[in-house]
DNA sequence: TCTTACATGTGTCTTTTACATGTAGCTATC
DNA sequence: GATAGCTACATGTAAAAGACACATGTAAGA
């Protein structure tokens, strides 16, 4: 057996808190800035922490997430050798992948509906 | 490389849709449905829904989960020969589950809040 | 007897997330 | 012109979470 139950959660990286983040929210979150404006990946880093707050992500992970993205048609993305620095890989949304921010939109409020209604049974006999 | 993106969980098992769960939710349900009434795993699992909508709670996880819980003594139980049928254990929720369970409500305040600020920022230039 | 419902579990694979590391260009400084 | 530091992109792999399949046994009813 691998799962050992929540402990590894609150022992190994410290801190007995409790995240409650949504599974997968830094694809939306991704989408989101870029319909806003095409933006490189290191860029997209930088400003996630706007929308996900204190569940960071990983570096490694969002470039993987941008190619697995691109390989789908939801993102485009260009090398951009135009500006200083090192070369910069321009990500833009696609079409498809504005549907798919709406999709995540509306899932995004359903579960607001759920969280909402078990804080009310939470909060009911408090 | 293993995950290859979003992929998979779009094709292979159907739907194209985006789910937006609550990570590990399933462990917030399941000490709130106990602080409202002792149970046993079989009739959390069947009350599960109410709290989890679409998201189904899987029967094997289930039964990991509250031994897991009751290995750090969030939850108590005990074999429940009583009833007719098939023997129970019959889980109870304790003060530290009782205290984590007020974590979780905070967290889950807080990704409400979070998910708000990314509806609204997705809403402004719809 | 055979099926169905209740009830508790194990095994294992896939997907997602976390952590560590590698490569390389550009910029400034000594 | 070495070297230190930042920007930018990327891979490798381990751990955690979730999904799926199946095993075991009791009891009730057709």
């Amino acid at each position: 057996m691998r799962g050992r139950g929540p402990r590894s959660r609150r022992h190994h990286r410290g801190r007995w808190r409790v995240l409650a983040r949504v599974e997968r929210f830094a694809e939306p979150a991704l989408l989101l800035l870029l319909r806003e404006r095409p933006a490189h990946g290191y860029d997209l880093l930088e400003r996630l922490p706007e929308l996900t707050g204190e569940g960071r992500v990983e570096m490694g992970n969002l470039y993987r997430l941008l190619r697995g993205l691109e390989e789908e048609g939801l993102v485009s993305s260009e090398w951009d050798a135009s500006s200083a620095g090192p070369a910069k890989r321009r990500y833009a949304l696609t079409p498809a992948g504005e549907r798919l921010l709406d999709h995540w939109a509306e899932a995004l409020h359903r579960s607001q509906e759920r969280t909402a209604r078990f804080l009310e049974r939470y909060e009911e006999r408090r």
